[in-house]
DNA sequence: CTGAAAGCGCTAACAT
DNA sequence: ATGTTAGCGCTTTCAG
């Protein structure tokens, strides 16, 4: 066993409890005790015992994060990892530790409920997707504090934080706009793709408030891939009165409908300007480049940790938050000749 | 404080030390016995407290990851989300967790210093990328569990392991030769880049072996970018003998070979086939979809956390390895008429 | 400001 | 097959 608190104590002449203050920084102990104990513990190379100290008191300066991490889940959702990358910063600088636990759905529950009842974490991180029923009534029921990933899509009494989709949507018009677009086309997802709903919220409310109301027939809804964005796009081409811009919910429509436009012979920008939603993956990759409003997941992480925090220090809070961190990044998609 | 260890033994009618040998499964305890015990945790919905557990045993079942989670890494880097992943699940499955822990290579040792000295973990597994010298030695010379997931690119008696690139290669050659293409050219990162230098020697090996020797005006290396691939494309097609196929180190210089074959008014795979490494994350979103070597690198994950498993076990075993999972996945990129 | 001592909940050696 | 008991290394009253 390597060299503990009593050996530090006895080399430096004094008792086991002064050690674990200095320690822990307790108020009481003088500078001139607090130096001393201190050299000692370099000199032998003292660090304290993980276990023994969460043992001790009672807690383990540790977070858990429940998410799906199924075969391509860093592929299919880089934004989960950006998120957990995010807490753990945050976690980290507080003096947290982040533990990783894969589950699905179906197993979350038992996962959370184990955690809780083990005291392996202080603290529980839960992703969205795996959020059921009886886990959220089990978060709320015993008021460990927890922070979900992403809004659920039920009603639910749990913490969540999320990012704000709408808000994002409003970035969208206002730089449209200030771009002098005029006649904007939305294509998306289907009602029930929350993010897509929301950013198309944004953007009628952006626009409506600005006086340029989204026509009806610019919007067009499908699946999120590049097959439906190109069909959607072409289908949009067929109006007599063609869009000047095109707002894509997200890269995979995106990549359709540029791939669309150009099968016609018409230029971006200078036929029509495309924007879409997030800067992953494809927004550099087409050409020309994409202008995107970027939506800073990482910060989503972040934040999610202090809250975590702030909930683990007095768990009667609530917190169900919406979080405002993006931006325009422009690109030559959205460069008009005439302004 | 929840239901403890002695409230099972009174409740069960034994003692502390029985109801600790049912929980670890000791031979010693009857059949009946056993089975009250359990009967009465489930009762009391008993769960031992973690920290208890790892402070008596002196070993916490949780293993270690040190990678660089900057900003960014999850976009950047979404393999090592994935081999981490696959680690998790390893790990799981052999009732040890996973804490993830961020570093820069300048950190890399302190934090691996303080895991070791804590004990807050059993084993380590670190990302090449902030592998460095002392990192390296530190291992070495305490013998602590580890395993790095990657090559060191430099000399290091340190346990690794990491994809067999090498191999890769050789199953593009020899998928490329079956497939009836003959004039082989490669496109890829400069030597330093290991990933793409290893594909090339496997590729050249391959076929090689196979009699059909890689010309060497058919290499090309560059920088890993879409810019590069589509340059060194460009070059290659004003030779007089066109290749038959091209090879692309990884996913970015395709795109640009993609484009530069298409904007020559050639077809692909009419007029030559392209096939790249790593199904990720354009392969499928070009037009036409790329044959790839896939990479499976949550495999890369898992096998990592059998070793390191062992490796706790048996802190003396040296492992240093190379994983040979990659596969062909092919698609319409390389479909000869003629074959 | 410092020290003595009682745990924290479990494991494991030893005794029976 | 089961029970007794001594720790594991630290935190945290409480007394001084």
């Amino acid at each position: 066993m390597g060299v503990t608190i009593k050996d530090v104590a006895k080399a430096a002449g004094t008792s086991v409890s002064t050690v674990s203050k200095v320690l822990n920084g307790h108020y009481s102990i003088s500078q001139q005790t607090a130096e001393r104990v201190r050299r000692v513990m370099e000199e032998l190379n003292y660090y304290p015992s993980a276990s023994a100290q969460s043992f001790a008191r009672g807690s383990t300066r540790t977070v858990a994060v429940l998410a799906d991490l199924e075969r391509g889940a860093a592929f299919r959702n880089p934004h989960l990892f950006e998120i957990v990358s995010g807490l753990e910063q945050t976690l980290r600088g507080r003096g947290y530790r982040l533990f990783l636990r894969g589950v699905d759905a179906a197993g979350a529950y038992q996962a959370a409920e184990e955690i809780i009842s083990r005291k392996s974490a202080d603290g529980l991180a839960i992703h969205v997707s795996v959020l059921t029923h009886p886990l959220s009534a089990l978060l709320t029921r015993t008021g460990f504090p927890h922070i979900v990933l992403g809004m659920p899509n039920f009603d639910s009494q749990v913490c969540w934080i999320d990012n704000n989709n709408v808000y994002s949507g409003t970035v969208a018009a206002s730089f449209l706009l200030s771009q002098g677009y005029r006649r904007i086309a939305f294509i998306g997802g289907q009602y029930y793709d929350l993010g897509s709903a929301h950013r198309l919220q944004g953007l009628k409310e952006g626009l409506q408030a600005r006086g340029c109301p989204l026509d009806d027939r610019y919007i067009r809804l499908g699946q999120s891939t590049r097959a439906d964005g190109w069909a959607m796009t072409d289908r949009l081409l067929d109006e007599k009165d063609l869009p000047d811009a095109i707002v894509c919910a997200n890269n995979y429509i995106a990549l359709g409908c540029v791939a669309a436009v150009q099968e016609r012979g018409m230029g971006i920008p200078e036929d029509v300007g495309v924007l879409t939603f997030d800067d992953y993956p494809f927004s550099r990759f087409t050409e020309p480049e994409l202008t995107v409003v970027d939506i800073d997941v990482r910060d989503l992480g972040n934040r999610a940790g202090r809250h975590l925090l702030e909930l683990i220090r007095r768990p009667t809070l609530q917190v169900q938050t919406t979080v405002t961190a993006s931006n325009i990044i422009e690109r030559r998609s959205t460069r008009k000749k005439t302004v």
